[in-house]
DNA sequence: CGATCAATTGATGTATTTCAACGGGGGTGG
DNA sequence: CCACCCCCGTTGAAATACATCAATTGATCG
């Protein structure tokens, strides 16, 4: 999951469980915690995320760390650079995961509807990574975090009442990591949004959206409020 | 063209011509200024970048912009997404593409070894746009240039006597979009990088790399100097 | 040669980071 | 079962990197 801009008509790309003879029965189950790959490691399978969430990172040697995206239901995680893994993927809330090998996306031989619906998911992927450099290299804390939570109230969000309530499993840091900013950051501007209304903060890992447009308007930087 | 992180183990991703039956006879010259699609566009065809450079962007309504990538010799351009470019493209500096279809890329009849080498293409695209995402979110101004500087020392550098010459055929604006920065903050670090006898800046469009070393150590955020 | 646009440099402002202290919730061990 | 502890999140105060605003220089072109 990436920080896509929300518009209209980027709507909803397609999270689509990718429709194949696929076997149901092959499906991986993981406890949070547990690691499905590291940085390096040679790529066999890429994985569609059927529920749970991972967190996929990289790292640089002095220990500042890049959170590349959150694996949300509907995702696919792993694709090869080289036939090797370029992040580390653990999981955050069990899953449970769909494998495909990797000779599915690369040779396709076999599945033909596979091989084009993992290559479609590729594709796409470059495009939401684009959305997320124009959300990393222009936009302020807040219009961040209001965007962030605007995705996710979009794709995994559930309604309570007339408000969106959205799960937050990650940690601030996680967040922090993922949106190029700090905890304290993170945390402050969460105040923030809780302060004018926007959003309620339920607990650490559950805050409802009280004010959609509002928040909409936020994550484009529309001060006008 | 993504700012890569650094490491000998990374080193240069296959810039590689694609090679393959595909005749030379197709390609297409650019001029500089000239558009070669626009966001919203459908896509029909990919380019691989022969000669010249290209610039990717990406608007938001409020006028902020962020390149998302140049496009140098060896790079692919116009992966599509829903069908789409996500992106506007233009040419920098006069171009030679090779042009294939997109359905090369997608359905792969044809040409299995091309079909191969553009979803290569693609997956080392998502790899390297996670090492730019770090970039983007994780390092300071100086990192910033000085990765850039390195990366395009490596890809286009050319060497003159003992140092590398690097050529800038855009605009300060356009880096300070692609790193995320503004066009005061590139020209400082610049004159900086120069003052601290890293680089020479021969003319607007040209510098040179005094000290590679510590232009490498500058990008990777050592402050031990 | 003047007009124009980009790049540089300076002065000032500010958003975010950094450093530090505090508080709460959850788990563990006594 | 309670107490303690540890980690995480929050909040505050201070520092700073970068942006913003503004003026000057420098290049390019008719």
């Amino acid at each position: 999951m990436y920080v896509t801009i929300p518009s209209d008509i980027t709507r909803h790309r397609p999270v689509s469980p990718i429709t194949t003879t696929a076997p149901k029965s092959h499906e991986t189950h993981l406890k949070a915690e547990s690691y499905l790959y590291f940085e390096g490691d040679p790529v066999d399978w890429l994985y569609q995320v059927k529920t749970g969430v991972l967190r996929l990172t990289r790292l640089l040697e002095d220990g500042r760390r890049q959170v590349i995206a959150f694996g949300y239901p509907g995702d696919i995680v792993g694709f090869p650079s080289g036939g090797l893994h370029h992040t580390d993927c653990d999981v955050l809330v069990d899953a449970t995961l769909q494998p495909y090998r990797r000779s599915a996306l690369e040779s396709g031989e076999g599945d033909p509807a596979l091989h084009s619906a993992l290559l479609q998911a590729a594709l796409s992927e470059i495009s939401a990574m684009q959305d997320h450099f124009m959300m990393l290299g222009r936009k302020s804390a807040v219009e961040k975090m209001a965007s962030f939570l605007c995705v996710l109230a979009d794709r995994v969000g559930e309604d309570q009442g007339d408000q969106r309530r959205i799960d937050l499993p990650m940690r601030r840091g996680d967040i922090a990591d993922f949106l190029g900013l700090t905890t304290e950051t993170v945390s402050r501007t969460l105040t923030q949004l809780r302060k004018s209304g926007v959003i309620a903060v339920q607990n650490i890992h559950t805050v409802a959206v009280l004010r959609p447009e509002a928040l909409l308007h936020l994550s484009r930087g529309s001060h006008d409020n």
